[in-house]
DNA sequence: CCATGTCAAGGTCAC
DNA sequence: GTGACCTTGACATGG
């Protein structure tokens, strides 16, 4: 099992996502941002593999506008080595990679232009991993999508605009249950019918879900993992108290996580901790299951 | 230099 | 139908 974050380290004073404004678009910025992002994930990564969290969520805004119709650069030619040097890094040191576009990214949208900068937003990302030359492994998780008053039209809809997707992005695409629209179970009907690996989100799972238990639902949804998509991810993370239901925690509850491991004993799976001190509970995660397990031996 | 309003993008819900 | 909210940091402007 690997332990890890989602794209930001808040300890060693640097982003991967630093980006600007569409109106001061210059091609030189570009650049400049995306040399910049590039050094920090390096140093993200290298931080990373000192302190054994070898799961990381890279963000989309590495390459900021790739997917905008401005962007002209050929960023992928240009940064062509630094990112196979990142890619060959976490080779190396057998990392698991993913991204999480965020909502802009509705496929099932009925809006045709809502889709069309869905799917270019989702080539962005996964010419970003091929170019690091990452296998299929390493994820690209999203959501269903909207409801839009009818679930299983949406859900019908979310199966067709996928089955027309390029294998590039296929391969590597991965849905999670949310929090108020499209539960686990919803998910995992998808799944049977077009074969998309399901990511276990704890957190929504609790927010929304059709009453099956957590390690139930693990291990349903780690059975859509085949072996070309790697071990099961999963995202973790408990309610933040007294704020609207869904909202991550600051800083890991060590009860709630230490029953989450008690409830999954026994599966394996990378787990991601959605929480918003980072790597600072990624660090304490990795220390109780390290004293779990030797309490075990 | 600091404070504050703003930023490519969608969708839901309360009113 | 409209506006607040989700979520979020960092940009960028204006004082």
């Amino acid at each position: 099992m690997k332990i890890g974050y989602p794209c930001i380290n808040t300890s060693i004073g640097c982003t991967s996502n630093r980006t600007f404004r569409l109106k001061s678009y210059s091609e030189e910025k570009l650049r400049y941002k995306i040399r910049m992002n590039l050094k920090c994930l390096e140093e993200t990564l290298i931080y990373n593999q000192q302190h054994n969290l070898l799961f990381f969520r890279m963000g989309s805004g590495i390459i900021p506008f790739a997917s905008h119709p401005i962007c002209k650069v050929d960023w992928a030619d240009e940064f062509q080595k630094e990112l196979e040097s990142i890619g060959n890094f976490t080779k190396k040191y057998k990392f698991r990679i993913s991204m999480h576009p965020d909502q802009f990214v509705v496929i099932n949208s009925p809006d045709k232009s809502v889709v069309e900068r869905s799917i270019a937003e989702l080539e962005y990302h996964s010419k970003l991993m091929d170019t690091m030359k990452l296998d299929s492994t390493c994820k690209i998780q999203i959501h269903v999508g909207g409801k839009y008053g009818d679930i299983y039209s949406a859900m019908d809809r979310f199966m067709d605009r996928y089955s027309g997707l390029d294998e590039k992005i296929k391969k590597r695409l991965a849905i999670e249950n949310d929090d108020r629209l499209f539960s686990l179970r919803d998910c995992l009907h998808i799944s049977k019918r077009v074969k998309i690996p399901v990511i276990f989100d704890t957190l929504h799972h609790e927010c929304n879900n059709n009453n099956e238990p957590i390690g139930k639902a693990m291990e349903s949804a780690f059975k859509t993992w085949k072996r070309k998509d790697g071990i099961p991810m999963i995202d973790y993370s408990s309610q933040k108290k007294g704020a609207r239901k869904g909202s991550h925690t600051e800083s890991i509850d060590t009860k709630h996580f230490r029953d989450f491991l008690e409830k999954s004993r026994g599966l394996d799976f990378d787990l991601m901790l959605e929480i918003k001190d980072k790597e600072k509970s990624a660090l304490k995660a990795r220390k109780i299951m390290g004293s779990e397990r030797s309490a075990r031996v």
